[in-house]
DNA sequence: TGACAAGTCAGACGGCGCGTCTTATATTCA
DNA sequence: TGAATATAAGACGCGCCGTCTGACTTGTCA
């Protein structure tokens, strides 16, 4: 089976930013979340977003004279694979027992079933 | 609210064997872990526990010339606390969203409830 | 008692990932 | 052509993790 996807922080930050506003250039991504950035803050995002194509998050697409990005792994995908994670690590693989300790906190579990 | 525990993957496999075995030397838990290890690995053993009790995990208790020790912490709040920074990261803190990733690959949901 | 084995403790090490930043190069347009 | 804007590649510092070394303490037994 593929491996799961494994985001940082400030990677997760740019996809968050993807996630809503689709299509976008380096420089909306970096105005979004550094407000007032200079360069350096610029070539950041860049970085991260070579990383987050490497790992397959994004895609990456020529438009003029600018690179367009686009995510390709929804919220959710992220979610189940970091889940699978905590399962091998503490349950050896089984995902039901992560069920109880989800419960305790949540409330309105009957609806989702 | 007081944060979570992260414990890292090596500091896991100590826990592993203490949760079974529990109160435990140094000795017997590299034997364990390193099966014919050296004085390195024992040391190594030694610097897990050190890091464990940092983190409250782990309660140390003398006996003799050698320390013996105890988990304080079990299974389920480690994974209790590893699901909630996945729901701070991805849902804003709310449990809730992490179930529907979970039924997806567990079938005996409606037992647990 | 003195020497030796066994255990403890503090600290240093290499490697790696992460976020950041610098620099050099390419592209577009007035 | 020159200025502005983008890209691309790489280096940097820091912190964490697993490991390992060495000096010190504690108990045991001839």
């Amino acid at each position: 089976m593929r491996d799961p996807i494994q985001v940082t922080e400030a990677e997760l930050a740019v996809l968050r930013v993807l996630w809503k506003r689709q299509p976008a250039t380096v420089r909306e991504l970096t105005d979004r979340l550094y407000p007032g950035g200079d360069t350096a803050h610029y070539a950041t995002v860049q970085k991260l977003l070579d990383r987050l194509q490497a790992k397959g998050c994004v895609d990456r697409r020529r438009e003029g004279r600018a690179n367009v990005f686009t995510a390709v792994v929804d919220r959710g995908r992220l979610i189940a694979d970091r889940l699978r994670l905590v399962a091998d690590q503490f349950t050896g693989g089984a995902l039901a027992p992560l069920l109880s300790h989800l419960v305790s906190g949540a409330e309105l579990s009957r609806d989702d079933i």
